[in-house]
DNA sequence: GCCAACGTTGGC
DNA sequence: GCCAACGTTGGC
């Protein structure tokens, strides 16, 4: 059984327009311990709400799989990243990171209002966390922001 | 573009 | 190990 994910991005940075037209991507950059140890929870074939955020209004937009688990980000050896880090080594990755799938971009995205106005969503970390940028999902929460999407 | 909330760093 | 200073995120 799957497990069930919400992960961020700002659409001008990689929009799930982006994702569908590479069909996958590597899920790199991200700096955040606990974000970091959520992507290392990650099991092939697990499901992710794709959400876009600082974009009017901030939204779920689709939906994406996860098609690689936890291994090294490469970027943070590379120094001429933005997201280089010194304290990271090839023995001792500091920052991983897994490789989605495109599914579905929604027939209508489900904005982060009508996510905080409806109360079986209220436990939401996105509506309690703002900041966490790879977190955890209930089936249910999965299953109903899918709803809301409609198609 | 502002700024509150949060996370990280580093001096002590 | 505390906490002030700083940097980042992301809704508004």
């Amino acid at each position: 059984m799957p497990s069930y994910w919400l992960m961020k991005s700002e659409p001008e940075t990689y929009s799930i327009q982006d994702l569908e037209r590479d069909g996958r991507t590597m899920w790199d950059g991200v700096r955040n311990y606990q974000a970091r140890n959520n992507m290392r929870k990650m099991k092939e074939g697990d499901l992710v709400l794709y959400y876009h955020s600082r974009q009017d209004p901030p939204a779920a937009v689709g939906q994406a799989k996860v098609v690689r688990e936890a291994y090294p980000d490469p970027t943070q050896f590379d120094e001429k990243s933005r997201y280089f880090d010194a304290k990271a080594s090839e023995e001792d990755p500091r920052w991983w990171l897994v490789d989605i799938e495109w599914v579905e971009t929604f027939p209508s995205p489900v904005a982060l209002s009508d996510i905080k106005s409806e109360s079986a969503l209220g436990d939401m970390v996105l509506v309690n966390n703002s900041r966490l940028s790879v977190q955890p999902v209930k089936k249910a929460e999965f299953d109903r922001v899918r709803t809301m999407a409609g198609g």
